[in-house]
DNA sequence: CTCTTCCTCCAAAACGTTTCGGATTGCTCT
DNA sequence: AGAGCAATCCGAAACGTTTTGGAGGAAGAG
């Protein structure tokens, strides 16, 4: 392996003018860097990273904390996404990503910030971590600089971003109230997340809106979990047979919704009109093709990254980032729907 | 941020002591370690792996490296869940991950070797990457441990995790004899694919098995593609109408070719009958749901780190591991199939 | 001719660890 | 009493970089 060492000395200069002309400093003769630079080439250097970082005191390496990176995780598919656009981004700017999660099955005792500074990550993106995570509380007091996807915590050294998700539960309701429902239901995820507080006022927001009563009781929680969400669809459509339309606070519980009322011998959405929250691949191959409010992950996961080395790299204006969302109307709401 | 050196000013130590002491080794008085055991904890130290691996030349991180980490790719969700598996066994064994991709739209100049070297993994995991890849070859060349998944490669750094796609393709053909089928087509991948090569070659195999004739023309490429398959499937059975069978190397193609049968006027299973292979989420969500071939996907991952980390330690038996498949009876073969 | 200034270059310190090769002490054997 | 030994400890080098604070020389200004 060679080292900076190696091609001082091919080079006939000190390490110092090697480092200052690989790092294009201006006080080396341009004549000697271009020697340098093709004795580098020539002894295919690569710098080391670690040495670098040593003494700089950053590894351009950014943590992503995730938990519930499991199998059954990919049927949501929202992590990958959110992945895929930290790692875009992150490819674009030349840092490096390395993954934190939580899911081993030997628990680990470190805890994430032993984690961050063990591995002297200048940053870091959580995502999917619970409001009641103790981790989360910790992390946001340490002074490691983080984004949080879809948790709302502003600091110094904190951003995050979002959607709007009031106004994306809005555009689901509108949208049924349109299709003339006035008997709308809905199954939200977690009495304690974030998101489901956000869409559940704008549930409320949207029926104020359009004159329609707000039941109590026409709100139920899915934990985010299609089984949980169908058995709660099933009680709800007994219990209040008027119900003719769900506004699910996930696809994968407007999933469980769906067959909840294919079971009980009623048709989506001739009988009951099924709309969901985030669009995910299932959501368009479902039969009927489920209609939802889309999310960018990716646009999610992109723009999380972009802040955070945007933080990191003190130029970042605010600490916020709130994303668009779109209403995919599909069949399982608009009949014969293409 | 509290260093060894700290420790040792506090516990009236020299570091050589604190760092003997905190590695568990035997030539500390266990009441001194004791004490610097406690005043490390107090003083909240994490080592520094940077420092670390500089010294000892390994930074216990592997890299992964895909390609084609893209949105589009979430379909498939083939690279989470050998992520997620990779994931799981290296929060075991206390090692990090670092991601690689090479998706970046502004394409970097720097090859995977590079990227290795100059973040000092100890290996690398590389999925997805196609057979033709020019850095496939570079990497293998190179001397960084690394364990390939899907392609064949074997030497004293290089190993190898996959399954029997032999024989996954001939339990998926048996299935469909077994079922009366005597005109079975194959919806192939790739050329180049090493799996596309075995999966016709169990198919070659079963058919002979059963006393059928294979026909050349009975086989098209549809590149892992949905629409190139479902195009395919199109051809085939108009320019052969005999057709009652598709067995298909990927679930992606064969849900474009139950589209294409729809297409037809025909009917998924009672005019053909279709069988993919990968078992990927929207198989068991697509109307009808698809019977396929079940690759564990997340074991896949978790065995090539597995692999990976033994070849490191230096305990790799064999550089090979090879999974099982499993038949999964779904909709699309078998009529009424619950 | 001397004083600045600019252009190139360099020696050495620093980053936080691990590890090699002893050094010191106190004890046990002959 | 001296040798031998085990148990503890430590100084210093090493890993590969970046950076500080200058040195040396040539060119330009006065």
């Amino acid at each position: 392996m060679t080292t900076i060492k190696d091609i001082a000395k091919a080079a006939g200069v000190s390490i110092t003018t090697v480092s200052r002309a690989l790092n294009g400093y201006s006080d080396v003769n341009e004549k000697t860097r271009q020697k340098i630079i093709d004795i580098a080439k020539q002894l295919n250097y690569s710098p080391n990273t670690l040495a670098r970082g040593l003494v700089m005191n950053k590894s351009k390496t950014i943590g992503l904390l995730v938990s519930g990176l499991t199998r059954e995780s990919a049927k949501d598919n929202f992590t990958f996404e959110v992945l895929a656009g930290v790692n875009q981004y992150v490819g674009e700017v030349d840092y490096d990503m390395v993954l934190f999660s939580t899911t081993s099955t030997k628990q680990r005792e470190k805890t994430y910030t032993q984690l961050c500074r063990e591995r002297r990550v200048d940053g870091a993106i959580l995502q999917g971590i619970r409001v009641d995570d103790p981790y989360l509380q910790e992390v946001v007091e340490s002074d490691i600089p983080c984004v949080l996807i879809d948790i709302p915590i502003e600091s110094e050294t904190v951003g995050y971003v979002t959607t709007d998700n009031v106004l994306g539960a809005k555009k689901a309701v509108r949208h049924l109230v349109e299709l003339g429902h006035k008997c709308i239901a809905m199954i939200n995820g977690y009495e304690y997340a974030f998101v489901s507080e956000q869409r559940l006022k704008g549930f409320k927001e949207a029926l104020f809106e359009a004159d329609l009563p707000f039941y109590e009781h026409w709100v139920a929680n899915g934990a985010f979990k299609e089984e949980q969400a169908e058995q709660e669809a099933i009680r709800l459509l007994t219990e209040y047979p008027d119900i003719t339309a769900f506004f699910c606070a996930s696809d994968l519980m407007a999933l469980g919704v769906m067959k909840a009322v294919k079971q009980l011998g009623k048709r989506v959405p001739d009988d009951v009109a099924v709309i969901g929250y985030d669009d995910i691949i299932l959501a368009s191959y479902a039969t009927p093709t489920l209609s939802t409010i889309a999310q960018n992950k990716f646009a999610m996961g992109y723009e999380a990254a972009k802040l955070l080395i945007q933080m990191l790299e003190g130029k970042a204006q605010s600490h916020v980032r709130i994303l668009e969302t779109e209403l995919k109307m599909r069949e399982s709401t608009v009949k014969n729907h293409k």
